[in-house]
DNA sequence: GACATTTCTTGAACCAGTTCAAGATTTTGA
DNA sequence: TCAAAATCTTGAACTGGTTCAAGAAATGTC
């Protein structure tokens, strides 16, 4: 299980065989089922997870409508809460398993000891964090710049396989509009 | 000139005297006017700019209305295209000086040369990296459940510098709004 | 294999913000 | 100091999307 882990690190820096174990002590493997919660809305984030299998999402509660989701990951992505992680304060976000899910969580508060321990761990999550920043630039631009129809298009194309395993109204969300207009475009293209 | 960036890698990690010294040796400082570019669209990324003193954006052009802008920095922000950076491939955006702006340059082509002299500065970028990550992610959750008004307010309670420093226009357009909404909503609030 | 739950669709009325166009105001540079 | 350039304002017509409500289809479960 923790194997993924260690695998994908290596796809970045390289890991020694003694400090995958080292790494193996920090790092706790969980399980949950579809609609379990990593995170709760109100609670201080306490780590950072790694989807081994499955997939999760990050969402919030709106006032008027319902939820607002944020982001998703997949196999071996990251998700988590920063800002809560950063401020030691109480998260906006609930992060939560859309399918059965087996992640890897790495804690905040022993964080920096193990990249005391493991020192190239401070390269891999700063190369991973450039790719989430990336990421998330791209999105903006796609938000700003496209409209409901050419945003599914786009990212049905980049990602198909998020497509088949979410519910449509949690992409819909997610790429800013509501669930019935995602219908409607549907329904446009057949014709 | 240098100081003032190795006063803010200081707020986060330990860098010694030497270590400041090894630092300048792989950072051009830079001075651009108003307007100039300090990356134009189509020219690969070289590297991740730290503004001492000035304000400047990044933006892209788009096909119907003029510019859409991504992202601003003032002093102490880094501002770069991670996307291009990453890729090595052409950027879409263009970061531009909106006042007369002095700069630190980081190349990318030396920057592990850097990171191997001076280790704790992967720690530095990890976590400006991390708070960036957090940023965008608060920026896309206004974006998705604030109206254009509320995220007027809510910018210039949290930047009360970006309003007076920056066009009602970019302003809007980071937003994202049409600069002609913005006003109607300036002339609302008076009434 | 049928009942409950979750997800998806459709239509009608609506609205937050856009677009276009023209003028007013402010800032800039020689 | 004054003309040119840049920025901001205002109004009228418009549109990409929302909201509400109700039913249809798919999926999960014992």
């Amino acid at each position: 299980m923790l194997s993924t882990l260690a695998a994908h690190i290596r796809r970045f820096v390289t890991l020694s065989d003694e400090e995958e174990q080292i790494l193996a002590e920090y790092i706790e493997i969980r399980d949950v089922k579809k609609k379990d919660f990593l995170l709760k809305e109100g609670q201080v984030c306490q780590g950072n997870y790694f989807v081994i299998k499955g997939l999760c999402r990050a969402y919030f509660e709106t006032e008027r409508d319902g939820d607002q989701t944020s982001h998703f990951a997949i196999e071996t992505w990251w998700i988590t809460d920063y800002i809560s992680l950063e401020s030691h304060k109480p998260s906006g976000f609930n992060i939560q398993a859309v399918e059965n899910t087996t992640y890897a969580v790495l804690y905040r508060d022993t964080q920096d000891k193990l990249f005391a321990a493991v020192p190239q761990l401070e390269r891999y999550f700063r190369i991973i964090l450039q790719r989430t920043v990336a990421a998330a630039h791209m999105r903006v631009k796609y938000l700003f710049t496209k409209s409901a129809e050419e945003r599914i298009d786009h990212f049905t194309a980049l990602f198909p396989e998020f497509v088949q395993r979410v519910p449509q109204y949690m992409m819909a969300s997610y790429l800013g509009f509501s669930p019935e207009f995602f219908s409607k475009i549907r329904a446009r293209k057949k014709a």
